[in-house]
DNA sequence: GACAACTTTCTACGTACTGTAGAAGTACTA
DNA sequence: TAGTACTTCTACAGTACGTAGAAAGTTGTC
């Protein structure tokens, strides 16, 4: 699949906080709240040009798509965050010609509250 | 963590195949013979400098150790593949705010057989 | 229907990472 | 010490990403 560059990730995180979808300047605007909100000393505002390149080649990877017949066009995620990190998660994995073994230690690792919330997933 | 090319992987890749630590000469004659295995056409051979930087880089990532000790150096992975699969499992799951939907999401791929697993895993 | 305001597309540039390797430097062996 | 084997330095091309101006397209309104 692909990998997010700090921006992209930055609208997809705001695209999956938003059910709806929404048009590259409410992106803009929200992402200068975001920057202004960290210690980051002068929080300059993005061109709107720049969110849509960021949402053009976010399209282009398929993970946003965008409503061309409303006029400022408004684009939302493909997938939930849940599941495009559970489908990294799985490609991570799936390069590994011993998944049981990687299994085992990515168990050894969660919480044990998580533990618990995958033992009731996995039934019995 | 780091994201790793193509040739890195490779590299890699033979690193986790051979427990004892080798030489660049042997991993650019290992990577060659990699090429030609395939169906790709012209296995040109790549240069043992080439292979040499990428081993720097990867030891700059911290994936490979070098003992400097022996004179052509010999490069052993800092870590099994086990546990760099599983490592970047959790980077990957980590910055999720959804922790626990996503490994409902990621249960639900796996092998019934990986699943079984888990639960002899997680232990009860 | 023409203009002004807004939106989208095109083009571009700097930086970082990766694949690739020659040139130059260092060390070991006979 | 000279030759060979190995390592380090330097470099370049391709791609991805952050960034945005210039140009082109759309739409509402007078």
């Amino acid at each position: 699949m692909a990998t997010l560059g700090d921006l992209e990730r930055a609208v997809m995180d705001l695209l999956w906080e938003h059910q709806e979808a929404i048009t590259a300047n409410t992106l803009r605007d929200l992402l200068t709240q975001r920057t202004t909100g960290d210690d980051t000393v002068a929080a300059r505002p993005l061109a709107v040009t720049t969110v849509l390149t960021v949402l053009s080649r976010l399209e282009k990877k398929g993970l946003v798509e965008r409503e061309r017949s409303s006029r400022p066009h408004r684009y939302h995620a493909v997938t939930s965050r849940e599941d495009h990190t559970a489908e990294l998660m799985l490609e991570v994995l799936g390069s590994a010609p011993d998944r049981e073994a990687v299994l085992a230690r990515f168990i050894g690792t969660v919480s044990s509250g998580e533990a618990e919330t995958l033992r009731k997933l996995l039934g019995r």
